[in-house]
DNA sequence: GTGAAAGCGCTAACAC
DNA sequence: GTGTTAGCGCTTTCAC
């Protein structure tokens, strides 16, 4: 066995020429495109085996006019959510053959969604997968989509691009509908950072108030940093009629429930708080968090599968959406004051 | 101005033809590889801005046989600290003109490990990044580091490859130290999953007991998921010796505390606990975590500089070690029946 | 089935 | 400086 070389790659030709047979027969066992013999084939894999054979991804993409990576265009890559997201991309990528690359979109500014559409193009993948989770995500979206096959992974259903949808409205209402359920007078939203004019979180929030014929609170945003909610949990927890709170997010939860605690307030005792998404502390925490749980790695899974569909000409698959089951846990009571109302 | 047609790109002839100019001069004018008079410069530029033309990264890697695509090989994308580390790769690779790709090596088995090299060199990226976090990493490490440059980014220093370090096995210590100081007779070890022997964590605070005289208990180990790490807190909860313990990472800790506090301990007033990492959640659980700081983003970015520095044949950086702080906060204590050392 | 010939979009080497 | 000529390592016609 000889390895190969680092500054001297074996080509299909050298492939070709140990197993004495000519280059488009070598590709056409590599590719399937066409039959081959059994015997050459044998020949083919073996010297392919023997050299250490590795076709050029450059050189084939180039060739065929079509690659076998995929684009995972995304706002941040390292938050939870985010991370997990695109987890089940890359899964569910390799498992289909695809190699994926990354792509950073800092802000939703053109010069940032401009650059990442450069580099994404350039790539010429087989098609992208954008993670429409905020400004920037939603901004990338539509500079790529005119381009090339791409598939939104998001919060909110939108019509126009195929998408996998991780429906929250319905989990926040829920979420606000056990708040409320409890005996809470009003339930209080601290929102991160939405993806565009309202994300669902917000929204389904807002429709379990209408609903229950209860004046919307003012919202409090905060930052992804827990620090931020911290901040928030330490101000309101002055605010007496504040006894519920539904949050953006469980790391939004954990910090809020840090600072009231801090600013000498009990969670639930005093206060009851939700989080969203069942990160995998939400139920170590102390108290447990209360949240909807967000399957995001089948979200990306789901989004793979829809480009897949989309790639290979399939009938497009229905609107991808998953509706996140609601978990009760301690963070969450009825507040000292009230009975609950059944 | 004219929006590129899905079907039919731009190439490099179009803007020639369109400038007035030969093929090469428009590559000249792209890689700056040699001067072009200012007019022609400029009509290619504005050719190229009409034309809406972005260069096709296959066929540049093709010809020039160098690619701006960078590898980062990992067997986990999620989770905490991997994340952390992409993120810093990513930014700088990002910033060097590098497009990233991710490869994922799900086990240190063979086939495994074959698949993912093969992977990354199919794309001839310049150099390859990677997470020797686990043995999967390790493995593919040692599978790659001849066919092409390579950096390792890891807890423990080794030799024979270019790599950026977090040391861990200073702070495991300190953190031991500050648990025995305490008045803790000694220190309990529960651990994350290796990367081989034995991590800088664990070897760290084996050190630290050695220092003392003190005989070293049995380690627990534990999964990356929190709730092993929570039946073993239940467990402990029922040993009274057990006073004291280093977690091999935060969540660990956090599902320890849990575990013990749901079997009627308290942390710190029973057990001590030490977590490692300083996740952004560390500060806000109760109790906040007494844990030792880990910069994944600045190792990710460390090893990235240290790949570019092979790259470019600077003179190979010495070897980039960074040293984590200790921070004290609520989750270690004196024990009960103890007073401080000193 | 299989080889010869052409060409994918670009850069490198070479003349001028 | 600039155009012409050759490839880079493959896949794709197209004959046979």
């Amino acid at each position: 066995m000889t390895p190969p070389r680092r500054d001297k790659p074996v080509t299909i030709s050298d492939v070709a020429q140990l197993a004495g047979v000519s280059v488009p027969t070598v590709s056409r066992v590599l590719t399937g495109a066409a039959k081959v013999s059994e015997g050459r084939r044998s020949r083919v894999l073996d010297a392919i085996a023997e050299l250490g054979y590795r076709p050029s991804a450059a050189a084939q993409t180039l060739a065929s006019r079509r690659s076998n990576v995929i684009g995972i265009v995304a706002g941040n890559t390292s938050r939870y959510g985010y991370a997990e997201a695109i987890r089940g991309v890359e899964e569910s990528a390799r498992a289909a053959g695809f190699l994926s690359f990354i792509v950073v979109v800092e802000t939703a500014e053109q010069d940032d969604v401009a650059a990442a559409t450069d580099a994404v193009l350039r790539q010429s993948p087989a098609g992208v997968v954008v993670l429409k989770f905020d400004p920037p995500g939603v901004a990338a979206l539509a500079a790529l989509q005119p381009h090339i096959p791409v598939v939104a992974l998001s919060g909110v259903p939108e019509s126009g691009v195929p998408q996998a949808v991780l429906d929250e409205s319905h989990a926040a209402a829920a979420l606000t509908r056990h708040l409320l359920g409890l005996g809470h007078r009003t339930v209080h939203h601290v929102r991160v950072p939405p993806s565009g004019k309202e994300d669902g979180r917000t929204s389904g929030w807002r429709h379990a108030l209408n609903e229950a014929g209860i004046a919307v609170p003012e919202i409090r945003d905060v930052s992804w940093d827990p620090r931020s909610a911290y901040e928030v949990g330490v101000a309101i927890a002055g605010e007496s009629d504040v006894t519920a709170v539904l949050c953006g997010n469980d790391e939004t939860a954990m910090g809020l429930i840090r600072g009231l605690h801090d600013a000498g307030k009990r969670v639930p005792d005093d206060v009851s708080v939700a989080g969203f998404d069942d990160h995998p502390l939400a139920a170590m925490f102390l108290p447990s968090l209360t949240t909807a749980r967000q399957d995001f790695a089948e979200l990306g899974r789901h989004g793979m599968a829809q480009l897949d569909a989309l790639l290979t000409g399939a009938a497009p698959l229905a609107l991808d959406t998953v509706d996140p089951p609601v978990l009760i846990r301690e963070s969450t009571a009825a507040p000292r004051d009230a009975a609950p109302r059944d």
